[in-house]
DNA sequence: GCCAACGTTGGC
DNA sequence: GCCAACGTTGGC
């Protein structure tokens, strides 16, 4: 299984809009930037990833999984544009700042902090067990702390 | 709202 | 294939 990163500006496309498409999911769709495609291309279903608000809030929201795979970005006739589905699993009891993750010195290499504008990135296990610790949950079981 | 960082486009 | 112009992202 692999870990990813999902930022959205809540005013476009927020948590609360995630969760409320429960586990039918929803089309990350709008993405026109050729790695954060490619790191889409590479999702599998299962794979789970942080629901990052940017623009506003700035802080690590929730947890999503892929329940799709890559296939056509519905939102474009350009075949070049694809996307996965993802479905909200939790929130995160305590959301992760930036100012947090940049002030934590185990996550300085996180893409978060390295690739400012890369809006879908991979994350390192180490990555993910300590964003989940700092907010509240266990990182493998999604329990709260 | 500003602006730095950086990805993309297009002329040559 | 270079690079200037331009557009977009996203932190502040």
């Amino acid at each position: 299984m692999q870990y990813w990163l999902f930022k959205s500006e809540p005013f476009k496309w927020s948590w609360d809009q995630q969760k409320a498409k429960g586990s039918v999911g929803e089309e990350w769709d709008g993405v026109r930037n050729y790695q954060a495609r490619n790191f889409m291309r590479a999702m599998k279903i299962g794979d789970r990833g942080f629901f990052y608000h940017s623009n506003e809030g700035l802080e690590v929201v929730g947890i999503v999984e892929v329940c799709a795979e890559a296939h056509p970005d519905s939102t474009t006739e350009d075949p070049r544009w694809e996307c996965v589905d993802i479905k909200a699993l939790c929130d995160v009891p305590h959301p992760v700042t930036l100012t947090a993750v940049k002030a934590n010195e185990a996550l300085s290499q996180m893409s978060l902090v390295t690739s400012m504008r890369l809006s879908v990135q991979p994350v390192r296990l180490e990555e993910w067990l300590e964003v989940c610790r700092m907010g509240g949950l266990d990182g493998l079981s999604l329990k709260p702390l």
